[in-house]
DNA sequence: ACACACCGTAAGTCATCACTTACTGTAAGT
DNA sequence: ACTTACAGTAAGTGATGACTTACGGTGTGT
């Protein structure tokens, strides 16, 4: 159930905010802070429910901690939606058979 | 940015349980009560949020409300995701472009 | 060695939210 | 008409979570 995870870490708009801005290229904790209206350490902890629902990886680069994107989280929660939307098409189309051969 | 209210939707286990019981068949409030662990009224709330993000459609059948899946809601989380995931594709490969320039 | 910069963690606060019980409204059955 | 069933709403409560400031720990540069 990884998907909870990535629910959770994207339902908050900041962490949002700090994923989009990781699309382009990866960034420093400071250089993601100075782009959110939040303090650096909220970024920090956001940073960490980010990492663990495998959105985002850090790479240690002297003093500094370099976060990028990662696919992994993304992957899962797309899985997720498309077992559960072939289920809805599956019942769906299973609905309509029935009907087919109760009125011919 | 209607996509913020299906992340809003889908971040809690409970609409995620009663969601996944629709994926079947359309259900009554009762019907879906009896299969979660929480009160009637729980799940009425709930339902409120899922409507809201535009994954369940109502239609009051005599004394019953029933609900049922909508695609509206996951179409628009799929077209953010997708969105968001070329932006990465398109970053990364820039990035591989550059530096192919530069050390040929 | 010392000062400074970067960043994670601790502790506390305030708002939000998921849940409960109680109540209200409306349709169905007798 | 009266009762019963179904379901949404109100109000209150407890827990979770997003944020703050303060602190500690590690690496850089002089």
């Amino acid at each position: 159930m990884a998907y909870a995870e990535v629910f959770t870490a994207l339902a908050d708009p900041t962490r949002r905010h700090i994923l989009e801005a990781l699309r382009k290229q990866p960034k420093t904790v400071g250089e993601l802070a100075e782009g959110q209206p939040v303090s650096r350490p909220a970024v920090s902890q956001h940073l960490k429910v980010l990492e663990g629902a495998r959105l985002v990886r850090v790479e240690p680069r002297g003093n500094r901690r370099v976060y990028s994107v990662r696919r992994d989280g993304l992957d899962e929660l797309r899985r997720y939606l498309e077992r559960f939307w072939s289920d809805v098409l599956n019942a769906y189309s299973a609905e309509i058979a029935r009907r087919m051969k109760d009125e011919p």
